[in-house]
DNA sequence: AAAAGCCCCTGGATGC
DNA sequence: TGCATCCAGGGGCTTT
């Protein structure tokens, strides 16, 4: 589920309720997809100074190191003063003067790890190798497509590793190519420059209507307040296939791609 | 070194 | 109703 748009709304929709929060207790549930890399009570009395968001990462600051947080393809944050008992999927609990983050995960594909410094080894391996932040005034259209050009393998493969650009998901992947009416299967070495900063341009876009709309909720992604996403009632390829396309009324195709399905338009993307 | 596959895990939808 | 199969928003790791 959650991918940039969706991370930033849960960001968005608790950061400023946890800042300057003490933690007053951590349990964990089942094990998620790695070890905390801490004892849980070493974060007793560690203050909350912020939440970042690094690709689909959210980095929760305290005063003295900070936790890096992965929602997989389940995980769903919430954060409250009142929240019901521990249920089976809740497998991270931080209680704070401010409120409780819980972090829900039936498939636990999710993280929460530890690390003293953001240059640490565990930080340096989950986050050292990911590319622009494609929000960010550093992606740059000329950049990318210069990018691109050293990859032989599919745009669509391409956008979802994050090494040219973070956040991307399968959803916005499928969304951003149709609206830039490129192919999934083209490779992206073969892209021309303008096409790439079409491309560009497009990434952005998708991405900034999604957050707009508080993301896609297809099955379990609500912000840290509950809240839903709607950006999927507005999509044009992702999960249409044999729907009429909205703009030309082709038939929406689907095709595998490295275990994941892609879903684009014949008509309007040719290339 | 780049690219392709393989898993991790649970639950919902579909089909027999 | 029951059971098997397939599929799902991610991404690190292993193998080619």
């Amino acid at each position: 589920m959650p991918e940039l748009p969706e991370v930033e709304v849960t960001r968005l929709s608790f950061a400023s309720r946890i800042a300057g929060a003490q933690v007053l207790s951590v349990s964990m549930g089942k094990a998620l997809r790695w070890p905390l890399m801490c004892e849980p009570k070493a974060l007793v009395g560690r203050v909350v100074v912020g939440v970042r968001r690094r690709g689909k990462y959210l980095l929760i600051d305290f005063d003295r190191g900070l936790l890096l947080l992965h929602l997989g393809m389940s995980g769903s944050l919430m954060f409250a003063t009142q929240l019901p008992q521990r249920g089976v999927h809740d497998h991270f609990d931080m209680q704070t003067t401010q409120g409780l983050l819980r972090l829900n995960d039936p498939r636990r594909f999710g993280a929460v790890v530890y690390a003293d410094h953001e240059d640490a080894p565990v930080a340096h391996k989950l986050l050292g190798k990911l590319g622009c932040e494609p929000l960010s005034p550093n992606f740059d259209a000329l950049k990318f497509y210069a990018d691109l050009k050293r990859k032989k393998t599919a745009i669509k493969q391409v956008l979802l590793a994050g090494e040219v650009v973070v956040g991307v998901g399968n959803i916005y992947a499928c969304e951003a190519l149709f609206q830039a009416g490129i192919r999934p299967t083209l490779s992206a070495a073969r892209i021309s420059r303008p096409r790439a900063v079409k491309l560009h341009a497009a990434i952005r876009e998708v991405l900034n209507r999604a957050l707009e709309k508080g993301g896609s909720t297809l099955r379990d992604f609500s912000s840290a307040q509950g809240e839903s996403g709607y950006f999927q009632l507005e999509a044009m390829v992702y999960g249409r296939a044999g729907q009429a396309c909205r703009v030309c009324q082709s038939s929406i195709k689907l095709l595998r791609q490295g275990q994941r399905s892609s879903f684009y338009c014949p008509q309007c993307q040719k290339g």
